[in-house]
DNA sequence: CTATTTCGTCATGGCGCTTAACAAATTAGT
DNA sequence: ACTAATTTGTTAAGCGCCATGACGAAATAG
């Protein structure tokens, strides 16, 4: 089995792993995939020109992902301009699948995307998973993966691997669920609960769901800064690129950034962290409502239909939030502030008080705030796009059971 | 087996160099650079195991760093095990040099590097900067430069690159000073008024005074946060050996992170941002001191002979560093906190009270605090040294003027 | 003194991209 | 309508770069 492929920071030191020609073949068969599914349909002449071969090491490339099973030739393009029009290359649609799980609070979602980004299936259980523990929670995943895998086949897919988003803490081995408050689950090992036959990766719902904004949307900048509010306050830095993880994997806890720094105490045994201002329990608890049994999407209700005691409270939510994120943004000069998942629906509320900190304290030179369109859909997506990414990655690393 | 997330620069699209074997040989030629530099002496059979090439393979890309200049043949190893010993290699002590220079408020200071990393020539002026202008300040300097070229070629170097270090904003063009407050300089093009025969690159002493750190010390952690105070508080963000320069060119400004939201105003439009808490001015005016007379290092002198009232404005400072990089910490999870420049010295005053916050803050699981060895040196080392990285980076680039 | 181990080099070969030439398919010009 | 020009995709030859395997050289172990 080929290793995985490691992009040459020239400045990293010696150990890595060597520059061969068969590594430099798997990183062109790579741009190859790339460039196509970015510049959709495209001849293999546009590809040379774009990733900088010649058309005759194109075609060998392309003739090889084809045989895979993870290139179409679409047929000759319309010709508009002089000269023998191309013929046309696009991401297969019937090759691997990206499968990708969410474990939320709620609910339990399956779907299978195609290489093209497409969703093929999709599965949903609706029902809280608070405090039950994981056998049973990951049985009923296993079942509706079971079935969104079944569908894909049907369609001519097949499920190139799983990644499991869950709402709490993952270890490094991308397969222990450390810590999940929510779920009241600790120290569980996915893979040993979850069949064994697909490659399995568990992240972080927060991190899927930045990196889904990353990849989702064409005019996402490749600098940001991704909030959610799912459990507790979820950041994820993205720089060029690439998820940023910090040395335990802790990297983007916004819940726990000073905002006041004498402010009221957090079980983090620190003192006013934006935890006390902008969590869901302080928000409920300032709209008058009641944590444990109101959630988040009722503050949404209340908003819309104007109650100023809500409206309040999310004002507040948003300057405490406004006053973290300018840390935060001095620190890093991102292109942008992206509010995803449960912020999204509450951004009309929280966007006045946030963006206005935020320009006070920038002196004119404040960051775009944006608001992600993927809201509540966006672990899901990003965890099966985790899947069809590392294809694009390392096409050759895939097997060709097409 | 999908790769793991984070490795995921082959995502970003396209338009990147070509993977072609000349880029192949280019890059196999850095990674004996680097790790001969890294491991001190070695056999070409040491060196191909480290970096997965076959002898034979080393032994070519070795002929052509030697040939270049760039490698040096030491002879034969020392044999304590069995089997012919090996001929060592290790970087040449007599090939290119790089040439870092800083623009300080007091001063002005070149050195040269050799591929080793020794300094081999050194010039200094005395003297404020303090508003004068560009034209002879930049003069001197080129005097400055010229002694210690001259220096080094004596030595049987030959410059490769000069790297200037100044206290403000530079643009991406790494040429052009926008703006340096202490100096009073604004959109000054060093381009225009330096020597044209070096390679130019120009950065804040901050960030150089960061990449010293990487560089220069066996132990540093690949991922840190770096402070300095010169001109305010000039944080850096070093990302798994990158340093992180966000989209503006504005990363680690940690300056103006909110510690008190509503603390005194300050000059960019927020209030009580940490630059009013821990900048230099703030913590001379809280130790009694004039804010333009006194500087800095008088602060240090007075603490070491027990002055209450500037320990008292030091511990402060401490407190809201402290609250401040709680925040940074949180929110980039780093291996180590390393405080530089100026803070070095008062380091012994700054600790107890910066380290209590970011226990306190932190529920046991803080990140280390470490004080640079470098002090006021780095950044002038930092420029050097990237010089003879860039040379390392790409052996091929240079050319055979051995 | 011989067997063994390790180092560095050489010749051979395979792999992957480039170069150059060509047929195919379209547009532009007369 | 016919030719010239342009662009595409393929093919064969060539070259660069690393791997393989064999060899002499230089050390240790017995």
């Amino acid at each position: 089995m080929p290793a995985p492929l490691h992009e040459a920071h020239p400045s990293s030191p010696g150990r890595r792993l060597p520059d061969t020609q068969q590594g430099m073949r798997r990183r062109n068969l790579a741009r190859v995939m790339h460039t196509v599914n970015a510049e959709g349909p495209l001849s293999r002449a546009a590809v040379a020109s774009q990733i900088g071969l010649t058309r005759a090491a194109v075609s060998t490339l392309v003739d090889e992902l084809i045989r895979s099973g993870l290139l179409e030739e679409l047929g000759p393009e319309r010709p508009g301009r002089v000269g023998r029009p191309g013929s046309a290359l696009a991401v297969s649609g019937r090759g691997p699948a990206g499968i990708g799980a969410e474990i939320g609070v709620d609910h339990l979602a399956v779907c299978a995307v195609d290489l093209r980004g497409a969703v093929r299936a999709r599965a949903v259980r609706h029902g809280t998973n608070r405090r039950r523990p994981p056998q049973p929670v990951v049985a009923e995943l296993s079942a509706l993966v079971e079935q969104v895998v079944a569908k894909a086949e049907s369609e001519g897919l097949w499920p190139a691997g799983l990644a499991v988003a869950v709402p709490g803490l993952v270890a490094r081995d991308a397969r222990t669920v450390v810590r999940a408050p929510n779920l009241d689950w600790h120290d569980i090992d996915l893979g040993a609960l979850l069949p064994a036959e697909l490659a399995l990766t568990v992240d972080n719902e927060a991190n899927f769901g930045s990196l889904a904004e990353l990849w989702l949307r064409d005019d996402t900048p490749l600098d940001f800064l991704h909030v959610s509010a799912e459990i507790g306050i979820g950041g994820a830095v993205v720089v060029d690129g690439c998820l940023l993880r910090g040395t335990r994997g802790f990297a983007g806890e916004l819940g726990h950034v000073p905002v006041r720094p004498e402010g009221p105490a957090c079980a983090c045994g620190g003192r006013g962290c934006l935890e006390q201002y902008a969590g869901e329990e302080a928000v409920l608890r300032a709209a008058g409502l009641t944590p444990g049994v109101d959630r988040v999407d009722v503050l949404a209700g209340r908003a819309a239909q104007g109650d100023e005691e809500v409206r309040r409270a999310l004002r507040d939510a948003g300057t405490a939030l406004g006053i973290a994120l300018t840390g935060a943004v001095n620190l890093l000069d991102p292109q942008a502030v992206v509010l995803g998942g449960a912020l999204a629906s509450l951004a009309p509320w929280l966007l006045p008080s946030l963006e206005r900190e935020l320009e006070q304290r920038s002196a004119g030179r404040a960051c775009a705030v944006r608001v992600s369109r993927l809201g509540p859909e966006g672990p899901l997506l990003g965890a099966a796009h985790s899947v069809v990414r590392a294809v694009l990655d390392d096409p050759a690393a895939v097997g060709t059971r097409a």
